[in-house]
Order: C-alpha cells, then sequence, then structure tokens
DNA sequence: TATTAGATTGTCT
DNA sequence: GACAATCTAATAT
C-alpha cells in the first residue's frame, strides 16, 4: 500500500515522546519523517533507531548543560541536529518532559515520497547511491535537514521538518541490538531495527 | 568480500 | 589539544 499524500496525516502523538526515549525509540519505527524542500516533500517512514537518555555515557547530554546538547533539554517533539566527525549531520527527535536530556536518533528511514530528489542529494562523486537512506550522516544528507532545524518542533503542522504518525509497528518486527559506532555503553540494547520481512 | 585509513570541524577539557 | 551517535574510497585477501 503507498500513501499518496503522507504530509497531510496527523503529528506523531507528544505524549508518546514524553514518555522518554525509551519508550519512544521502537514507537518511532514505523512513523513518518518529512522534509519540504524547494517545495517538494522528502521523506519516508522511520526503519532504524537509537535511544539516548540522560544517564547514558553516549549520550550527548550525559553530565552537564551544554549550549551544543540545549535542544536535548527541550520540549518533546523538538529537533536536534549535531555536527558529526566534522563532515556529516544526524537528526534527532528530542523525548522525556521538558528539562530531560534526552532524544531518539533516526538512523535510517525509507525513502516513500521526493525519492528523486533524495536520490539526487544523496550523489557523491557520480556514484548513485542505494535506494535505502540507513546511516544518519546519509539521511540528513538525502533528506536536506541542516543546523538550521535544529530546535524546530516537528508536531508543528506549519513546519517544513515535520514527524507524523504511522501505522505502529508490531513488537515482533522490531530487532534490538546495541548501539552504532559509539565506544561508551557501547554494548546497551538501545537500537531498535524494523526488520523488514518478506 | 573484508579491513583500514582519511576527511574535517565544532565542542569541551 | 583530543575527540566524535559517520561515510567513502582504497587496499588487501
Amino acid at each position: 500500500m503507498t500513501v499518496q499524500r503522507p504530509w497531510t496525516g496527523a503529528a506523531f502523538p507528544r505524549a508518546v515522546l514524553a514518555d522518554g526515549a525509551l519508550t519512544a525509540a521502537p514507537r518511532l519505527l514505523g512513523a513518518w519523517l518529512l522534509h519540504r524542500v524547494d517545495g517538494t516533500w522528502r521523506g519516508g517512514r522511520i526503519v532504524e533507531t537509537e535511544a539516548y537518555t540522560q544517564d547514558d555515557p553516549a549520550s550527548h547530554s550525559f553530565g552537564r548543560r551544554t549550549p551544543r546538547n540545549e535542544p536535548m533539554f527541550g520540549p518533546p517533539g523538538t529537533a536536534y541536529v549535531y555536527l558529526s566527525y566534522g563532515v556529516h549531520h544526524c537528526f534527532n527527535v528530542v523525548t522525556g518532559a521538558k528539562g530531560d536530556g534526552e532524544a531518539v536518533l533516526v538512523r535510517a528511514i525509507l525513502p516513500e515520497t521526493g525519492v528523486e530528489q533524495i536520490v539526487a542529494a544523496r550523489l557523491w562523486r557520480g556514484k548513485p547511491p542505494g535506494l535505502l537512506v540507513n546511516g544518519p550522516g546519509k539521511l540528513c544528507r538525502g533528506l536536506g535537514i541542516e543546523p538550521g532545524a535544529n530546535g524546530a518542533n516537528l508536531l508543528a503542522r506549519r513546519n517544513h521538518l515535520r514527524l507524523l504518525r504511522g501505522k505502529p509497528v508490531p513488537a515482533d518486527q522490531i530487532e534490538v541490538t546495541p548501539r552504532i559506532g559509539i565506544t561508551k555503553a557501547a554494548d546497551w540494547p538501545r537500537r531498535f531495527v524494523w526488520r523488514v520481512s518478506p
């Protein structure tokens, strides 16, 4: 089934995000992430997430509150975008109550609208990328998410960067694994993947 | 096919 | 000054 105009859907429920990153991360699978660039919506359903909480040594919010991690302490539904390795940007959905330093890193989506633009944006030295936008850096490049989106409200209807409610993914289709690319708390099972089974 | 090195810059110590 | 929630291309096998 293909949804023709996903951007007309309802915003993702704020209450789920307010419940915290550990609850929200699996619930965000199947939700729609959409970004309007030059009048065209790019996006698709989220298929991979990671949870980061304040008591987590791997989280940017671990320890003290700084200018960089400030958005993570904002209200649920806020966007947190940061520069990774001086090269890539990564996109998070802030969770927990305002004042809690929590977020869910969105690592991958299934491109379902604006696919041509996504593919074009990901061109790298003339080589065409695969269809699945897997990897947080590639996701931001493909969707055109930039630092300007940092702190934006993802649940506001008029925004260009939006998070919409999707059909919840059954628990038996969710795989839980350790997170990718971290050195601290590397064995914590806080990565959630929507196992796309045929 | 698997492993490794290099890019590149904001942030915090 | 060290390091990082990554990605790509090159090299080795």
